[in-house]
RNA sequence: CGGAGAGUAGUUCAGAUGGCUAGAACGCACGGUUUGGGACCGUGAGGUCGCAGGUUCAAGUCCUGUCUCUCCGACCA
């Protein structure tokens, strides 16, 4: 791609609405544009990190079956009666037809799954099974805030899985654990395992997957010398105390939830009667347990991470671009040559051919935050600059190398 | 929803005590000079001053209402 094609683009000044540091920098470096609070435009840079990250998790969910589906995000008003989420949940947005018909807005989907699993379910031979989708989220947020981090409309994946027993949920559950931490390795996040409570609709504990920010709006309480992790809000120990589980002093801190695992029980099964016949030829409810995985949040998340005073530094498992090229005054035409070599191996380049000075062009890969910065410059002959976004020192390599490093 | 701050050009902002055709920088268009850290000169386009009322000879400025954004809190499947 050719950064003078990109319709939004790099500024020089941060909006002026905008305090917290992944709001300032989405928008500065032209990824996301506000619509209003809590509810944002994805731009093709923006919407290119979001898709590797969707991409990720969705590869972690296939790897431990679950199957894709996409399901609406418009609810009909019935579904939520059954389950009295209709009166019960203050979040969820209602709307009302020009017929007075009245619907809702999907902001999880038990609701939506379990009735449609009555048609894939019934016998024992047809669990576990294991449901998701990546799609739009709507939560009547009293105060959306900070940026893409809290917003009245967000983008998740939302798992939902179906056990013929306690036994074989509990199996299932760990194996998404597992995946979950994979993931957010994956996305360059260090992810806590934190024990939390259920919410409304489960007295169960919960857990929730915790990174440290000071941008998140949870406060927990962790160990250092091992992965003991609590939310305060259900934590029966302070700072400082000593940790159950090896003693060693717990810490506070401030963190985002980048997702959850819920054990539901058999509430939702028993809320749309799903049931299925098991060996004995009983009926019986299913186990069920919802997953999510806030793919906004943890755009967010990582620009909270990873930057500096220039913008963003993305992990390269999620950059728009995997190399930033730029064309210093002189030398267009073997910069052109190595865009083009570099697209034949696969690699994703965004060539910065624009009329501009030096340091506007170094200004922008640098908000952008691509990991690798190339420079091609009369001043170097047939040698490349190379520098990593997060190192100051650069060095002088030919395509070859340049190549080699890349595929590497 | 309670509290605080803010809405003026595409963006960031300036416009005391009301006063004439509302300004700057950046960005944009055209011409020229530049090209290793957000270059420079010239010319030009671009504004219902969030919106609606009101006071006044006169309102960006004062009053009332209202909408929106940001932050703190409450809330948060």
């Amino acid at each position: 791609m050719k950064l003078s094609k990109l319709p939004f683009k790099v500024s020089k000044t941060a909006p002026n609405n905008a305090d917290t540091i992944n709001h300032k920098l989405l928008v500065q470096a032209g990824f996301v544009r506000q619509l209003m609070a809590g509810v944002y435009t994805y731009t093709p840079t923006g919407l290119r990190v979001l898709r590797k990250i969707e991409n990720i998790v969705r590869e972690e969910m296939n790897s431990i079956g679950g199957q894709e589906i996409l399901m609406p995000a418009l609810h009909p008003k019935a579904n939520w009666l059954a389950t009295d989420g209709w009166n019960k949940i203050d979040v969820l947005f209602k709307l009302k037809s020009r017929t007075d018909k009245e619907y809702a807005l999907g902001q999880s989907h038990e609701e939506i799954v379990t009735p449609l699993a009555k048609e894939l379910i019934n016998s024992y031979k047809d669990l576990p099974l294991a449901l998701y989708q990546i799609q739009w989220k709507y939560r009547d947020e009293l105060r959306a805030k900070s940026g893409i981090l809290r917003g009245r409309e967000f983008f998740m994946k939302d798992m939902y899985s179906f056990h013929e027993n306690q036994k074989d949920f509990e199996k299932f559950y760990a194996n998404v654990k597992d995946a979950y931490l994979r993931i957010f390795k994956k996305l360059g996040l260090t992810a806590k395992v934190t024990e939390a409570s259920g919410g409304s609709f489960t007295e169960k504990i919960s857990y929730e997957f915790m990174v440290l920010t000071d941008a998140g709006e949870d406060d927990i309480l962790y160990c250092n010398e091992c992965n003991y992790c609590v939310n305060t809000e259900i934590a029966k120990v302070k700072e400082g105390d000593r940790c159950p589980k090896c003693g060693a002093p717990l810490k506070a801190g401030r963190a985002s939830e980048v997702g959850n695992v819920f054990d539901l029980g058999q509430k939702f099964a028993k809320d749309f009667d799903l049931t299925f016949v098991d060996a004995n030829g009983e009926k019986q409810y299913p186990i069920m347990g919802c997953y999510g995985i806030g793919v906004s949040r943890c755009m967010g998340v990582i620009v909270e991470k990873y930057n500096d005073e220039k913008g963003i530094i993305w992990p390269a498992s999620i950059a728009p671009f995997d190399v930033a090229l730029i064309a210093l005054n002189g030398a267009e035409d073997f910069a052109n040559d190595i865009y083009q070599a570099l697209q034949k191996e696969g690699i994703s380049v965004l060539l910065d051919e624009r009329n501009e000075s030096a340091g506007s062009k170094f200004a922008a890969a640098d908000m952008m935050g691509l990991p690798i910065r190339l420079v091609a410059s009369t001043r170097n002959g047939e040698q490349i600059e190379w520098k990593k976004r997060n190192q100051t020192d650069s060095e002088l390599i030919d395509l070859p190398e340049v190549i080699k490093r890349l595929k590497n």
